[in-house]
DNA sequence: GCCGATTTGTCCGTATGTATC
DNA sequence: CGATACATACGGACAAATCGG
């Protein structure tokens, strides 16, 4: 899909990187350098390296050049950036997916659905609960919310392979934003019935909204792990603090 | 600091958006009504929309407009995206901080802290232990590596006060990228000791690696919080998967 | 269904500023 | 100081998606 001129730079660096044909802390070719590599403008190369900048691979050093700082992840991570589903994190990370459909239900989303979900009171809703597992133990409890109006048809069967290949196959629903949020919280019965938590009184809980490309609410999601299968990846950078005089007193 | 053109109409628009001035699912004014506005190229125009996007604010439709998709947040969010110093980011939370150090000492990097902090065995450090007080409760248990070579002079009262503002401010040091990952851990005798946890046998830790404008590992920062107070928050974007050749057909 | 107007997406070339060496 | 490198900004061109007539 993404045939663009930036993209294939883009991609083209990030894999030079991830080999190690650049070393850890190495500089990469200057802008002048890339565009004549590439045949481009100076806007091409720069978008492409912006790109790697949000990704944390490499970090451009005003006069001095584009540094690489790019660490391969030691450890698997669960979780990283983007808007993955459950078999394609699964993937990245090495380990085999299988789910288990515990409920499958249409619903109406009332006042405490409407609060917790974001979906207005009276919405036709799928209310699926599912169990994931990883390499056969149960580590994942899945609670979704999926607007009707977009995503009819919705089966236990599709519940158990993929929703996602299903919005996104075969009913050309396109995925755009996703706002999530992290938080940590007590074990609850439904927790402990499926899950083996040993002595862990606590869940490691994601909770998504997410909206299709015309910017409606699809899909409401809590997603609650087993704590030591949990690990969440970021990259940072550091912004201006626009100023707060009152603190300075 | 950032005085850019973009940047001025990236924070302006922000600030609209927040005090909704435009309204949930509305349009912004086209690029080209914004260009008129603001009296600049279209290409800057782009670059603010471009922010207010990787923000989670809005959503770039082709061919139709761009959507105003900021929904404030109702609960107070601990910690979301950028790098943050514990004060900055209790003023944003309109708590009060403060800083009681427990600990304050200059090691050298062994065996078992490169494995943990990524600074090689042999490096000169100061390590802090530092507890974190929001409105006068203990919530939040800090350990820091700081490289001693970038950080001179750090001194218990710095590490009372704001090490970042010591490093920004009286030695220059430019903060720039940082690594972050995030886990649940179980307690230990330490957070036990100084932080209240009621029944749970949990913390959240939120592990960093800071690197200057120079590329240089200058920090590592693991910081627990108490499960009840912490929350994450972030927005993701779907990308699109590479090849399916089968739709080209 | 076609066409034209609008809007965003991609790309180019150029100019100027600023930091580094 | 000049050369090199990245940062910002401008203006123009064409493509692609959407919408209304």
């Amino acid at each position: 899909m993404p045939k663009a001129k930036y993209n294939s730079i883009y991609r083209d660096l990030k894999e030079k990187i991830e080999t190690e044909a650049y070393a850890y802390q190495e500089m990469l070719p200057s802008e002048h350098t890339l565009i004549a590599e590439y045949g481009c403008s100076r806007n091409t190369v720069r978008r492409a390296i912006a790109e790697l900048t949000a990704d944390g691979y490499v970090q451009p050093m005003h006069g001095k050049g584009v540094r690489n700082i790019f660490q391969p992840v030691k450890q698997a991570a669960f979780t990283v950036g983007g808007i993955e589903s459950f078999r394609e994190s699964a993937a990245r990370n090495r380990r085999r997916p299988s789910t288990k459909v515990l409920q499958f239900a249409q619903i109406t989303a009332d006042e405490k659905i409407q609060k917790r979900t974001g979906f207005l009171k009276g919405t036709e809703l799928y209310y699926i609960q599912r169990l994931r597992f990883l390499n056969g133990e149960p580590l994942i409890l899945d609670h979704n919310y999926f607007l009707r109006e977009l995503t009819s048809g919705l089966t236990p069967a599709i519940a158990e392979r993929s929703v996602y290949d299903y919005l996104e196959g075969t009913l050309g629903l396109t995925i755009s934003t996703s706002r999530r949020t992290l938080t940590v919280e007590r074990v609850t019965q439904v927790d402990e019935k499926y899950i083996d938590l040993h002595d862990y009184n606590c869940m490691a809980v994601i909770s998504s909204q997410t909206f299709d490309d015309n910017g409606i609410l699809f899909e409401f999601t809590q997603s609650r792990h087993r704590p030591d299968y949990f690990r969440f990846q970021d990259v940072a950078t550091r912004r201006r603090v626009p100023a707060f005089p009152e603190w300075e007193a």
